[in-house]
DNA sequence: ATAACAATAGTACATTTGTCCTAATTATTT
DNA sequence: AAATAATTAGGACAAATGTACTATTGTTAT
């Protein structure tokens, strides 16, 4: 039959997502596929390797949305689609968000991998800040390694709004992403200059 | 002998904080307490009630610790130490937050206690802020719930700078907390008047 | 001192889990 | 068409886990 394996990446996609990768066994997702046990063996023969698929899959689809949107113009514009498609992406593959720190632990090639992922990321950030400053969009810096820390606080907020909606809100819909969207983007404000300011607030008044 | 319980708690606590809750079973607990797993089963006859008895220390903790701080004047100083203070008590009952999604997932008791703790947390901050603008020390809103971003944030941070220094930091140390410390405050710098920011950093260039 | 109770040890049991094995079936190649 | 390989089913197995049960030892009260 057609692609089981994708099949069985689909499923467990959706059970992590619902009950957490710790609460979901080989046999919930055989049985959810429509497969027997042994199938799923024979396309992953370990447990982990579901997950190290599901995470090549995020890091695909974040890879291809950063690369078509880094190139152009600097402005907060880019920051806000950037951060928005990041957002949903995120939440698309929340099991990993929500298990953060076990996947991490229990899985060190992807942990590996998620360090150098965050390095570029993090040169990628400072760039970007350095050319809103000179653009003239955002303030300098009036506190020693002050954008480092807003750095640490924004990916810090990046990787754990979900985990943090999850306990505090009932269910997450639409809205939801636009609130914590808003919530983490809303930190850079106060370091725009008057002229960021203008293009911020137009950004979230639209026409 | 002395205080079976109190040694069960004690144990659980350093196993939980090294391993995560979930890779730690009873009898590795009753092993380390020096017990038999029978032992164990008496003091706590479900596994669950270690975690809340642990939470309910965790609790009293904090606050013991807030009520001392509350009183008197409202001063940045008096954030910066009650922020201190919870990261330390946090990072002391670290798998909490390690596990935080989780632990709420599986325990309605304290998913409960911990949404009303969150409530009067948040209505003390924003008597606080409220406070400290009129007092000169912070500014006032300049976006429609800028504040109320600004606590979804430090909650965030709060609760799962924890999570986001395990997964970046080989150790933690000394050090570290306070670098957390130092990278949430700053949170507040951007937002602060003048006569605030003169204050901010003689909170860090003490004498 | 003896009865009543609390604490502890040791083991047993049912359940669940990841993984493996073998046989059957289907698809592909020659 | 025959042979070879890929895929699937179904069950087996060992390990681990939470919890229950029984017997024994220690403590306290009368």
């Amino acid at each position: 039959m057609g692609n089981t394996k994708g099949k069985i990446a689909e499923v467990s996609l959706a059970l992590f997502n619902e009950y957490g990768i710790a609460n979901v066994s080989q046999r919930m997702i055989a049985e959810r596929a429509g497969i027997s046990p042994g199938n799923l063996t024979y396309h992953f023969k370990r447990r982990e390797e579901i997950v190290h698929e599901l995470y090549r899959q995020l890091v695909e689809k974040i890879n291809a949305r950063l690369d078509t949107r880094l190139v152009g113009t600097v402005s907060l514009s880019v920051l806000f689609t950037i951060t928005t498609s990041m957002i949903a992406i995120l939440y698309e593959y929340r099991f990993f968000m929500l298990d953060f720190v076990h996947v991490m632990k229990g899985h060190p090639e992807i942990k590996a991998h998620h360090k150098t992922l965050s390095l570029t990321r993090e040169n990628q950030f400072f760039e970007l800040i350095s050319q809103l400053v000179s653009n003239g969009t955002m303030r300098p810096e009036r506190l020693p390694d002050e954008y480092k820390f807003l750095y640490m606080r924004l990916s810090i907020l990046l990787d754990f709004w979900i985990s943090s909606a999850a306990v505090s809100e009932t269910d997450i819909t639409k809205d939801t992403l636009d609130l914590y969207g808003q919530m983490i983007l809303q930190s850079l404000f106060p370091y725009l200059t008057p002229q960021g300011e203008t293009e911020y607030t137009s950004l979230y008044q639209p026409v």
